[in-house]
DNA sequence: AGTAAATATGTAAGCGCTTGCATTTGCAAT
DNA sequence: ATTGCAAATGCAAGCGCTTACATATTTACT
């Protein structure tokens, strides 16, 4: 009773061949088991008919689905876009797909997908910073899905993470700029609200400035959306104000070159008149003029092992460590001196 | 015999509310079809059991999977990122899911991606350009898997496209180029193999001095990657030539800002010593100095569009439209008329 | 040649859901 | 009260695959 040029099955093949459909689906999935001329009987089978094996039933039946889900705030950032391309070659070299999604940073999109996700039979999952409601950890684990955090390195936590200390990273940058001379500091950072890596870096000036005994109080922030014009916005508000400050840190990279073309566009030489940093050393940074003074991540390497670790969570139902990269400054033209 | 502890199924929800898994499944699926009694007695037993249904097993039961493949050549440039995120965005809309993929400009593997992405249920697919062979388009159509072409219009063909004349767009602005004086021209375009995109653009240039009684010959084009770097190489490569070009149109931004940092580098002034033009209107080109003229494509739109159409397509097999986008000039600083 | 052990293949029971069809229920019209 | 019909629900057959277990075949020895 089979349905006319319908899509090849399983039975199709093994009919063709002359064996049972058992036999077929190990010549697929571990053809050592099965002898050299019937192997070759089935896939010459599989060839003529030109099957493709039906993906939902076997992930239905073997519980398995060689899937990875990934969910990141956005597409529309270089940094997310590197690290995930890493991690997808990676897992791709071990047979694995990768089913992406993006929140656009925001957390009810995010738990819909992480639902989404786990339903699909995703077999592992890589987050994106570690704040979350504690419910879709509980969730994660009743399901008994291995879960990765990328772009933060917190030990100790409930789920292991890999990336670097943001706070750390942050405070080194911050130190520099202080030791140059700066005496009054000024941050434009992304939204830190359910933004562990946002927060983290926040801390990471203000504890710089205790350091070296400026009042972390005198710092002002201004917190806004990842976006280039956010970033000019912020900059100008900043610039406005009573006590301007003489160095800017920035969030993020796309944030510093907001700042930086309003500087620009305001009539303000960077570094002269006023320096700028970022965090993350995408491509923009060396594009824009001055090139700007920033942290480098070392993204594909992110990728790469969280990658590994993750397919190491999966296939043996190990606990997953935490990995921590380093950062370093990379020291190009928007930072000096205050005159 | 229920195991211990597992995953809710649909038949644990029945047996909790006192209905049956028909009942339940009509529940989730279309509400209206359950009187409103017993909907909420099955809703309140989802609830209590925290029940997320098995999307293999819907997959396979219904033979659809709300879910729509994409694949793109890279995540790395902002084009694609872009339109990606607005095709996301509205695919999400209507209830799909987006699966992506990044071939990394290899065609052999986008083959096995569309496998892969059809063998996993794929209600139709996303492809970039028209390029590829076509056993490939004959394996979709016994599959009967409804598919879009983005970033490439040209009607006529098999498969239905949204996008630009590629060819036209460069036509247009080569016209501009040549226009403003300049009769020694030379190209940087992406590997024009297996790339419509790429040999179209190549071919507007063409026509363009076809059209203004210069001789196509004397066209030089660099063909590689899309990289900033290798822009760079292509323009120290191109500014060593004889005949030395006055202007230089590239591909796309990312190779047009690879040029002119280069051109920075070697000690030459874009526009006066040597023009540049780009093609996509990423954010790089505003921010790169001095700014690109380029060509703007409407990434977002398209992404819209392109998903809305491929939904009709899926929902009601139709046969798909072909929709047509404009692109337009934009003038920055690195063009302007030879001295 | 005969036997046990190892190897190869077949049988069939699910995996969790949807859906066509059969049955029951509710309710308006007689 | 009946009857008739529509609406609501239940029944059960798959969807295409994997895999434990049973059976058949080969291999390696004595």
């Amino acid at each position: 009773m089979s349905k006319l040029r319908s899509v090849p099955t399983l039975d199709d093949v093994a009919k063709r061949a002359g064996v049972s459909t058992a036999t077929v689906s190990r010549c697929l999935n571990d053809p050592k088991r099965v002898v050299a001329t019937t192997r070759e009987r089935v896939m010459s089978a599989v060839e003529a008919l030109g099957y493709t094996p039906n993906f939902a039933a076997r992930v239905m039946a073997a519980k398995r689905s060689f899937t990875i889900g990934a969910i990141i705030p956005t597409m529309e950032n270089a940094i997310f876009a590197r690290g995930l391309q890493a991690f997808q070659e990676e897992i791709h070299k071990r047979g694995y797909t990768l089913l992406v999604s993006s929140s656009a940073y925001k957390p009810e999109v995010e738990e819909e997908q992480i639902r989404t996700l786990v339903a699909r039979g995703a077999d592992g999952l890589l987050l994106i910073g570690h704040d979350r409601q504690a419910r879709i950890y509980d969730y994660l684990e009743q399901q008994k899905v291995p879960v990765m955090v990328a772009w933060s390195f917190i030990p100790g936590k409930r789920t292991p993470s890999i990336g670097f200390d943001n706070r750390q990273a942050m405070m080194a940058l911050a130190d520099e700029v202080i030791k140059l001379g700066h005496q009054s500091l000024a941050m434009i950072s992304g939204m830190s609200q359910g933004n562990d890596r946002a927060r983290l870096r926040i801390q990471g000036v203000k504890d710089a400035m205790q350091m070296h005994g400026l009042s972390p109080e005198t710092l002002s922030i201004v917190e806004t959306p990842y976006e280039i014009e956010n970033g000019a916005e912020a900059f100008e508000h900043l610039i406005a104000e009573d006590n301007r400050p003489t160095a800017i840190l920035c969030g993020n990279d796309v944030l510093a070159v907001g700042a930086v073309r309003q500087a620009e566009k305001m009539g303000l030489r960077v570094p002269d008149d006023i320096s700028i940093t970022g965090f993350d050393d995408i491509e923009l940074a060396r594009i824009v003029q001055p090139g700007l003074t920033t942290i480098h991540v070392p993204h594909r390497e992110m990728g790469r092992k969280a990658a590994s670790e993750l397919i190491e969570m999966i296939e043996h139902s190990k606990p997953g460590q935490s990995i921590r990269l380093d950062t370093k400054i990379v020291s190009r033209h928007s930072l000096t001196c205050p005159h």
